[in-house]
DNA sequence: GTATTTATCGTCACCTTGACAATAAGTCGG
DNA sequence: CCGACTTATTGTCAAGGTGACGATAAATAC
């Protein structure tokens, strides 16, 4: 915060999203197809400009939501990092805040703007290179990847996927598609249930599925997002993701 | 990454660096005092603005230099997050991106830049009031030090704060430091000698110490920081911080 | 009703951790 | 040089957590 001899620049600052939910068993990434230049035609993270006045976690859930038409955002939007501003716009220096939202799976208006329109896409078929991302947001999917992985070892995030009642089985379905591992049922109930301030149970049952119905719970009072505050209770001990 | 309807603003932004060291066995870090307003005469950590075609890592790395008179940066430095643009500076809306530095103990010329001087300052002596900070850095340094004590728990990034070569003693006087505990001495000597990919003994051993010599260790070739890649080894199981 | 599916509870061996005893190998003060 | 002291390092042991997997419970599917 000193002042400098060189002169100072102004950048453009953006930020960008990376909303990730599972459907169907798999992690998926919401992109958006890109309707101008640069990029046109190709996918996108979804993103914009911030405005004056306007705080940065904001302006990426208003972004978010213009592209997607969505009302009230689901999930947990935090701040991911910053990228830049050298050479990742042909257009200049732009620097990125990029954002990651853990969300359950929600429905996109196609035509969420008229810049670009916005679409969940399986995760696999971006890492794989059968999808490509326009700038550097391949690399920024692969930041936010890694930081859902270790959030879900350490933090009740992994709810933040699911809605506000689930089982066990489908929380546990969100680790399984989020490390990219299967994990033993009986023994993830077990973790899952015994966690202090982690699950509550709500006494209410599933019903209808095949199968023995399973308990429903939602997240303990401790480890949901207190106002204004960070998500506060950790997993201790961590749940660790399998490394081989 | 939407072009926008609203008038995109243009901020400046600037780079801070919550540089941290262990000296005394006490948690430091590297503050200046402001020469120039607004907040002149108040302590501030160390940063300034981005300059054009410079990337974020750069700028800060070269702010810290540059207001330290240190030529090459010790320890390790990575980005922690950003801030703003409302409301933290009265001058306008400026965003910061803050990075975090953990680095052995370095000597800094007081009279670094004439906008600023610099100097290394107790941790605990900002925590409890006793020093104030300029803009919202008492925020920043709050979350940058609660990176560096989760950092420990995961990474081999302890080893950051010693030099090329430490004891099991100099590492654990820095897990205690950042941790603000004490740790059992034997408990953490099986530990970090015991973690595969964490620590390589030299062969060689401390010499002219009070009590019998210790080995000396440096960081496992797979701990350190490959050419441009983040740190890749991970504590696993994670050195976890007692929690009560 | 029987097979199938999914949920949940238990068991057991192994590993890690926290608490703490014991020993090793220097310096320090005389 | 000696005993006192300091710090490093090796062990021991019990408690708790984890991975592998058996067994049971309670639905749906045929």
């Amino acid at each position: 915060m000193t002042e400098p001899h060189p002169l100072p620049a102004r950048f453009p600052v953006t930020v960008d999203v990376v909303a990730l939910t599972v459907r169907d068993g798999a992690l998926n990434v919401l992109l958006i197809t890109r309707l101008i230049d640069p990029f046109r035609g190709q996918l996108a993270l979804p993103g914009g400009f911030v405005l004056a006045g306007e705080e940065l976690l904001t302006a990426a859930g208003r972004e978010l939501a213009e592209e997607t038409g969505v009302g009230r955002l689901p999930g947990h939007l935090e701040q991911l990092g910053s990228y830049g501003p050298k050479g990742r716009d042909p257009r200049g220096d732009v620097l990125t805040v990029a954002h990651l939202l853990l969300a359950p799976d929600f429905p996109v208006l196609a035509a969420g703007s008229d810049a670009a329109h916005a679409a969940w896409y399986p995760v696999r078929q971006v890492m794989n290179g059968e999808v490509r991302l326009a700038f550097d947001h391949e690399r920024i999917l692969s930041d936010a990847l890694e930081r859902a992985k270790s959030k879900l070892e350490y933090s009740p995030l992994g709810a933040a996927f699911c809605g506000l009642e689930f089982t066990i089985a489908q929380l546990r379905a969100v680790y399984e598609a989020v490390w990219g591992t299967r994990l033993d049922p009986r023994n993830f109930h077990r973790k899952a249930t015994g966690t202090p301030d982690f699950l509550e149970d709500t006494g209410r049952m599933t019903a209808g599925d095949a199968g023995r119905p399973a308990a429903l719970y939602r997240l303990a009072e401790a480890a949901r997002p207190a106002a204004g505050q960070p998500a506060r209770a950790v997993l201790n001990p961590p749940l660790m993701r399998p490394r081989d």
